[in-house]
DNA sequence: AATCCGGGGGT
DNA sequence: ACCCCAGGATT
């Protein structure tokens, strides 16, 4: 553990480093709580670099909490489209509406208030708090936890609640007390810069003499990787109607998820989120899907409809491999599906949707333009 | 404390 | 094609 002079030199070094080699990043000229907090919620689990254009479009449409607490959920779900982890924006906007509600339109300065608020967990307050107000709560995210654990060298599953516990005692300890929010930005973009995952850049760090991984020669594999959850498969089978104009029918969020999720849920599958008719098969898709849209419509004369195959789409829902098997149903007239809707095969952005839906809509696309339209 | 939850991008 | 990455909510 560091201490004394050695741990002044290790503050001076590193908070130094990042005043002179930080990225560059549009939430580091702000300090404005919501657009630190909105950065913070789109850099959960999301590179950088894709994070960037998602954050620009977003405040042009949501410029402050207000705007934000008062736009309807479709538009913000539309905005986060492609980004992944819907909940992530489902979240914000209710956190949005609660701000206003309880806090005046103002991010709350108390960390109890700022846990309070849905989608904020011990890392996100901490980082909001300390970058928006100087507050001093040291941050324990994927990057600071593996610069600790190769600084310190430890071993074993970093994840595990007493050595992450741990962690966040040691990542408190360190922080400079003068200026958190620059501190815990160095410890981050060290991780994410130089002390990356793999092949750390340890002769650029500014740290490096303080590094007991580096010095035992394990930093490199530091932290020790987890045991992944095994892959589970998934086949679905979707229906593309097309109209002469090319029009298509998307179906709405699936709102309640009953039955407990299993693997081939189809809610979780489309991430709530609008989407093609979908169902799970297990036996010959196309007179599943047949059948699947019989019961969905009701009366309607699907008897004459083909289902024109119009590829595999390959996704991946966190440990679910999902291949979709999309079939082009070529219509004069799109049948009624209650709460469908109706929009353009071509560009179907105008409503909230996966990036499952997105790549499905291109391959019936592709189809679309390869076969003569049907009757 | 343990388990569950949900996707995108780099190589 | 294959591999990598984590933070919050729930129980």
């Amino acid at each position: 553990m560091l201490n004394g002079s050695e741990l002044g030199t290790f503050r001076k070094q590193l908070l130094g480093w990042f005043r002179q080699f930080q990225r560059d990043l549009p939430w580091r000229r702000t300090k404005d709580p919501y657009r630190i907090w909105l950065s913070e919620i789109m850099l959960q689990q999301t590179r950088v670099s894709a994070a960037i254009p998602y954050y620009q479009r977003f405040l042009r449409s949501f410029p402050d909490v207000h705007t934000l607490a008062a736009a309807p959920q479709e538009e913000v779900l539309r905005l986060w489209s492609g980004l992944g982890y819907y909940g992530r924006a489902r979240n914000l906007q209710k956190a949005a509406q609660e701000i206003v509600a309880k806090h005046g339109g103002e991010f709350p300065t108390c960390l109890n208030d700022a846990l309070a608020l849905p989608g904020i967990g011990n890392y996100t307050a901490a980082a909001i708090l300390s970058i928006a107000f100087g507050a001093k709560h040291a941050v324990l995210d994927g990057n600071a936890a593996r610069v600790l654990a190769r600084l310190g060298a430890i071993r074993g599953d970093i994840r595990e609640s007493q050595r992450w516990q741990e962690l966040q005692k040691t990542a408190d300890h360190l922080l400079q007390p003068k200026s958190p929010g620059d501190w815990n930005q160095a410890m981050m973009e060290l991780g994410a810069t130089l002390c990356i995952p793999k092949s750390p850049l340890c002769p650029l760090c500014p740290v490096a003499q303080f590094c007991q991984g580096r010095r035992l020669g394990i930093a490199e594999s530091l932290p020790e990787k987890r045991k992944k959850r095994a892959t589970v498969e998934v086949t679905l089978a979707a229906a593309v109607f097309a109209d002469g104009k090319g029009q298509t029918l998307l179906l709405p969020p699936p709102k309640k998820t009953k039955e407990r999720a299993s693997a081939d849920h189809v809610p979780t599958l489309v991430s709530k989120m609008w989407h093609f008719p979908t169902l799970s098969v297990s036996g010959k898709p196309s007179g599943k899907l047949s059948a699947f849209l019989r019961k969905l419509m009701p009366g309607v004369q699907s008897r004459n409809w083909q289902l024109v195959p119009a590829g595999k789409v390959r996704h991946a829902v966190t440990y679910r491999a999902i291949i979709l098997l999309s079939f082009l149903i070529q219509v004069k007239k799109l049948p009624r599906i209650t709460g469908a809707k109706q929009v353009p095969l071509g560009d179907i952005s105008g409503l909230p949707i996966s990036n499952l839906t997105r790549k499905v809509a291109h391959a019936a696309l592709a189809a679309a333009a390869s076969a003569p339209a049907k009757q």
